[in-house]
DNA sequence: CGCAGAATTGATACATCTCAAGCTGGGTGG
DNA sequence: CCACCCAGCTTGAGATGTATCAATTCTGCG
């Protein structure tokens, strides 16, 4: 039978005005010309899932959009603890303007694409372009945002909570992809394993596979197979995840 | 004896040339004239110790850099649960330009001056500035890379290296501020009380207490009184927090 | 001197981890 | 085509680190 098709098999054009992420990433702000310029400083790079883009540590000569995908963002300790400290989805930036090595492992949860821009002309043309360097901000600053989202998460919830609130924006990003309804029932893949999932809220494998089973059994959420997630009452699930239920949602 | 001084009673001058912060916030880079517009647009305010700078969700008429003094960021949870996310020392940037409300308590840890930027016209600054959004860029990667390596120590350290974690970056930065030699016993006053560190590393404060008794049973730090602390042996110290000894540290 | 906030210390409870065994589903080789 | 195999997942039993509840003890200050 087939075999499992790679990532590498596809062409891609090169075209941003055709590019899925065109008004999302970094370069959502650009002008046609700026967009001409960028297209000869950007070449595509795939990776199968469970591939590693980069270790941290390594040189990384390029600093990129995730195309489509997801990817991952994680330190490990010397004794192999490891915590996910980003997760990339599509119109998400990789690196760091300035920064020749990667602070982190980036990881290919998924079959992944990206658009790399090499990083000298990058940072050239970050200093003479403000609707780069302004977009970088804004989107660092959500990134920000994010990260102390999840500060608090970590810090602060229950086991319960932490899988609720993975689940809830897993939910959320999915809905705002398909543009559902909100209150309807929500229908969905996990995108990563159990193993990812404990990695990103700070728990073992153990605890994430027996607090999903919780959650089934309390009927907050519905499993079909192992990954695949529905789930009868939004309201509900924010409930369990410990945050406001009334507004106040970043990003 | 002498009452202590409240916060409100020195003057202030207007002057940036001779800012204590003037080559590390958010205005390190500006020219000469582009400094004597933000003294027009800039006021000081100051807080004593235990004071509250803004309350989440408050409106925000501000940005602002922490002169001098220390802030801290925070999250409470509806049943009172609290998380630090963030902490703010002199030439810190405070609040998110585009955004009219706060999205964290600001609360003054010790005796605070904060230099603030009415919101209106720091923000059209920005746009035709790029000395200011650049470094502002600059600091946010900082601040962002300072979350996730607090990510990892939320949820992956135990209790004992989340101490030895936080004491070592107390450390350093009162080394850098000292200009000290690295391997001679620091020493130096915690700017915490036990609660805000229990905040800060995702513990309760008996915890705290227990873990720093037992660092100074075992001699990785020496303490006088509540709050003053030496470091006899930095290398040992760092050992105990659980990251690579070889360096590698990021901010 | 005595009070109040901060910190320490103790005893116990409990959530999560650890170690271990077994299950499941999809791919593969005989 | 079937049995096997393996990664991913679930479940169980017991260990353990941290939280919780409760007394004291410090310390600075009025």
């Amino acid at each position: 039978m087939p075999k499992v098709r790679t990532a590498q098999e596809t062409p891609l054009s090169q075209d941003c005005d055709n590019c899925p992420i065109r008004h999302r990433a970094v370069c959502a702000r650009c002008e046609a010309d700026e967009l001409r310029f960028l297209e000869t400083i950007k070449y595509y790079r795939r990776f199968d899932a469970g591939q590693t883009v980069v270790w941290s540590g390594d040189r990384m000569d390029f600093v990129a959009s995730v195309v489509s995908g997801i990817a991952t963002l994680s330190q490990t300790m010397e004794d192999g603890r490891r915590q996910m400290v980003g997760l990339l989805l599509p119109s998400d930036f990789v690196g760091r303007p300035g920064r020749p090595a990667a602070a982190y492992d980036v990881t290919a949860t998924s079959d992944l694409v990206m658009c790399c821009f090499r990083r000298g002309p990058f940072e050239d043309m970050m200093r003479t372009t403000p609707s780069i360097s302004q977009r970088l901000l804004e989107m660092t600053l959500d990134e920000l945002d994010a990260a102390r989202e999840w500060m608090l998460l970590l810090g602060r919830k229950t086991a319960r909570e932490k899988i609720a609130s993975l689940v809830a924006i897993i939910a959320r990003r999915d809905a705002s992809l398909k543009l559902h309804g909100r209150s309807q029932s929500l229908s969905f893949d996990l995108p990563l394993t159990r193993e990812a999932m404990a990695d990103y809220l700070g728990l073992t494998l153990e605890t994430v596979s027996r607090q999903i089973s919780a959650l089934k059994k309390d009927g907050v959420i519905q499993l079909t197979g192992q990954r695949h997630v529905t789930i009868p009452d939004f309201n509900r699930l924010v409930e369990e995840t410990g945050d406001d239920t009334d507004g106040g949602f970043l990003v």
